[in-house]
DNA sequence: CAGAGATGATGACATTGTCAACATTTGAGT
DNA sequence: ACTCAAATGTTGACAATGTCATCATCTCTG
């Protein structure tokens, strides 16, 4: 009866979405565990309700899938810092976006790893251009303290801070510190000088 | 005739030295790619010329040897930042380790992808030490340039920076950057300040 | 030199990603 | 309404992997 006249057309068949469900599916096994390699097809078909080769008629091979969830995932920390970065104060808002960063993937230990490390991003301009936008969010949030010149660089320290910072502390290399992830994130935050307006002057 | 009269004594059997070669094969086949899940157990056997259980003599699992092999990738990586710590300037000696750590990172991206991520590291205390050696190379470098009660943060801001543009850099996603992780390194660090003195300064 | 312990090999099993072939459902055009 | 092709899902199979149980062989000690 009623045809989806969009371009989005590969639903409703014998499954229902079966696309759909598989990466419902996926994040599920995601958010049980903080390995990724727990991520399986079949577990993602058998919780699906089909067969092990069913996901192939909507995935090339488990790559594409986990492309598909990494895809989620970045549409998810983009959501997340744009939230954060909501407050008046601009100092405040990057503060915010970088614990935001930390959170997330402290919160989504296994998805923040298939996000990156997995998932090339060459493979598929579509991701990388996902991925890109959570950057250039943070990007503009940076434009609104330091001089146009230099927003690349602080941009991009800002960045390896919190995604450094995220990575050790998935990988338990931060223990020996007592603090929160959150509360270091926003410490290292504020050395780099850019929150307080060092930043802003000119060497 | 010789005995090995130390702890070390499992050695020199059916085939020499198993344990070591198992982990000289690891190693080779992780510089063979960019991927440490190309390194198999069964793999890492079939170059050492021995079945797919003789591992099992020297290792107690998969994780063990991926342990074995994160451990020599740490003493390595120790090894690079203690010789890029010569520099007579402490703020160019400082630089100097930074640059070693994204350039270790860069030239062996497998073994570094592996050395974080995988092998977790409250599972082997030794392991955990082994690494922490490098954290300590690195903190020793920051104290001789900013205040004791400020070594810690210090410390922590540079390792994430470096080690946060490692990873990035190893998963593709600097590709809009012109310049090298290398250099990179050396102009965030430059950027945080503590090179230039300004780190030094109280607030 | 004999036996025990260390080391290695074989065979098997469950699991996984993926291929080929087959079956079923859906929608378009007559 | 009916047919047919395309879309979707299933079955069976294959090679590869980690690991278990068992068996074979080597080396050192008594």
């Amino acid at each position: 009866m009623m045809t989806l006249s969009t371009f989005e057309s590969k639903k409703n068949y014998h499954h229902g979405d079966l696309h759909e469900a598989l990466l419902v599916a996926a994040l599920e096994i995601l958010e049980e565990g903080v390995d990724p390699k727990a991520l399986t097809l079949r577990e993602a078909a058998r919780r699906a309700g089909v067969s092990a080769m069913a996901p192939y008629r909507h995935f090339a091979d488990k790559d594409a899938l986990l492309a598909g969830v990494a895809m989620i995932g970045f549409k998810r920390l983009a959501i997340a810092l744009t939230a954060a970065d909501s407050n008046p104060d601009p100092r405040e808002a990057l503060l915010g976006q970088g614990v935001a960063y930390v959170t997330f993937a402290g919160d989504n230990p296994a998805l923040f790893r298939l996000m990156f490390g997995h998932a090339s991003p060459d493979r598929s301009p579509e991701l990388s251009e996902t991925s890109f936008a959570s950057y250039k969010i943070l990007a503009n949030r940076v434009a609104s303290l330091v001089s146009p010149d230099r927003v690349g660089e602080w941009t991009l320290l800002c960045w390896t801070t919190v995604h450094g910072l995220a990575m050790l502390a998935l990988d338990g290399r931060l223990t020996r510190n007592p603090d929160s992830p959150a509360v270091l994130a926003e410490r290292l935050l504020r050395l780099l000088g850019i929150v307080t307006g060092a930043g802003l002057t000119p060497s």
